[in-house]
DNA sequence: ACCTCACTTCGATCATTATCGAAATGACTG
DNA sequence: CAGTCATTTCGATAATGATCGAAGTGAGGT
């Protein structure tokens, strides 16, 4: 990963409603949610919403797709995965017992092998 | 970890200045940094990488500790961990095998168990 | 006790970002 | 093929953050 994009998503996540978006989509796993409803969950305008996941998207945090009449929002498991393996690069000089850490559900599976 | 916590810390590290001298402590370690040492590193002035030390300091990712005429920074690991399980928290609805990061080096781990 | 050096605070300027309602888009449904 | 509904784009306003030089602070050295 570039420092570049780690920017990126620590930016995107460094915002109440993005933040609460996102944990949000991690908790809802494969399944994801369509934008209304993280509006509704979040409380606010759903132009607001659209303005972060834009942001969010464009960190390459989170994916979209139709769902006949809704997109639905997920959570990228392996870009999060690839941002905290970022910060604990090289940690401790390499000298302590430092586990990365790895998030995968079943369907992102073949993104982290 | 609360909400405001963890948006204070992505914030601190949300910045290029400031993730450069956050990984340089991490990759330091126990050992930690003098102020004078990291600005050099990085190239920019005194000013400007206190006011962003100040920061993480408040975001409670860096500790410092005075060393004869230096201060000595060091990264939290700590609080590096708490944020890293804050995103990561209930994933995928816990159904997966989502494995939590943690890192500590020898004198930092009294303070995780 | 004074002086020196490492670092921080101050003050001003410039740039980026969040917010929301109204209007537009575009894809499914009947 | 027209209507409807979920979502995005637009435009304007307000707030927050980054930058740097100069001046200040305070612990250590001598």
């Amino acid at each position: 990963m570039e420092a570049g994009q780690a920017i990126s998503a620590l930016g995107a996540l460094a915002q109440e409603h993005r933040l609460q978006t996102f944990r949000l989509l991690v908790q809802a796993g494969d399944a994801g949610m369509p934008a209304g409803a993280i509006a509704g969950a979040l409380g606010i305008p759903g132009s607001s919403l659209s303005f972060h996941l834009a942001q969010l998207a464009a960190a390459g945090l989170v994916t979209q797709e139709r769902r006949h009449r809704s997109l639905i929002y997920r959570a990228d498991y392996p870009a999060m995965n690839a941002l905290v393996g970022y910060l604990m690069e090289n940690c401790c000089a390499g000298q302590a017992k430092c586990g990365p850490a790895a998030c995968a559900p079943a369907a992102a599976e073949k993104e982290t092998p």
